[in-house]
DNA sequence: CGCTGTCAAGGCAAG
DNA sequence: CTTGCCTTGACAGCG
């Protein structure tokens, strides 16, 4: 089981992500950005290495305004030594990496120019795991997007727009529930008429539930039918939530007590991607609960031989 | 220097 | 139809 963060890192010195503000952006400004945020996530996947991180989610500010026409710079060609360092250390370190595009990158939208920012905003962010030469593992995690009061409809838009999409970026894109709009049942709904994986978020799930007689298990088991074999090990995400915030607001650090009791009861060929505020160090600290656990350390152990007697027939 | 407001994005509820 | 709120981390600018 491998335990990731998303992002960015907590107490690492360098390791900042900048931007700038639209009226501001040139060619030089966008330059420097990029080269310093490339030094960023260069320092950060040392940090992962170090520490047996072998799953990160890329921030989607790496490159400021990737997916604008602001931004015209070929950052992929002039920074490819850049690119080609990190892509050495995630391949020979076996670390699977990921984006996310945020909430406002909408495919199914019914505005004909949110859809084609939408397809650029995924463009780029193929663009960027192209560029770093991972595989088809390393996935493109999307929601579904708005209803517009009518789900049936902005379920099929969402499925016709997606055929409009490159190759290479349908490979990647995993769908993931929401907690305002597509619960889980709609989302596996979507990833089964495309073929496409399905990512389970446990806290969307709270929020939005599909069916509450049906606990985490059970949806993480029926998402698992989603991951073919090219598409790697299926992944979840894993969240708590804050008590003092809105529903959906994730906690300052996971609590190990009800991270032991969730993990217990999942398959262990799984990775599952942290989204709290401490990052890294709530990683860690599931790593090392992991690590700890003589349960799991057991079964580990039985599927690496499990493993090993399904290479040798 | 440190704090508060602003920025980017799109959906959606309220007016 | 228009306005304002939601979210996030970092910029921008005020005192």
């Amino acid at each position: 089981m491998n335990i990731g963060y998303a992002c960015l890192t907590v107490g690492l010195p360098e390791a900042n992500f900048r931007s700038c503000t639209l009226k501001n952006v040139n060619d030089s400004t966008l330059l420097t950005l990029i080269k310093h945020n490339l030094n960023s996530l260069d320092t950060i996947i040392e940090y992962n290495i170090q520490n047996n991180i072998k799953l990160f989610r890329i921030t989607s500010d790496l490159i400021p305004f990737g997916s604008s026409i602001v931004n015209n710079i070929p950052w992929w060609d002039v920074f490819s030594s850049e690119f080609d360092s990190i892509r050495e250390k995630i391949k020979n370190s076996g670390m699977r990496v990921s984006m996310h595009p945020g909430q406002y990158t909408v495919l199914n939208s019914p505005r004909q120019d949110v859809v084609k920012r939408a397809v650029e905003d995924l463009n780029y962010h193929n663009k960027v795991l192209d560029s770093l030469g991972v595989d088809i593992e390393s996935k493109i995690i999307l929601h579904i997007g708005g209803v517009y009061n009518n789900k049936e409809k902005a379920t099929r838009n969402f499925i016709d727009n997606f055929q409009m999409l490159d190759e290479g970026v349908k490979q990647r894109i995993v769908v993931e529930n929401d907690d305002k709009s597509f619960n889980i049942g709609d989302v596996l709904t979507i990833g089964l008429a495309l073929n496409i994986p399905v990512v389970y978020d446990n806290l969307h799930n709270r929020v939005l539930p599909s069916d509450l007689s049906k606990d985490d298990h059970y949806w993480i088991s029926l998402c698992r039918e989603t991951w073919k074999k090219e598409d790697g090990v299926q992944k979840i995400h894993y969240s708590q939530q804050d008590a003092k915030k809105r529903p959906g607001a994730h906690s300052s650090t996971i609590a190990i007590a009800d991270f032991s009791a969730f993990v217990q009861k999942i398959d262990l060929n799984m990775d599952v991607m942290l989204e709290v505020k401490d990052k890294n160090l709530s990683a860690i600290k599931c790593l090392n609960y992991l690590k700890e656990d003589r349960r799991i350390h057991n079964l580990e152990l039985e599927w690496s031989k499990y493993k090993y007697t399904v290479l040798e027939h």
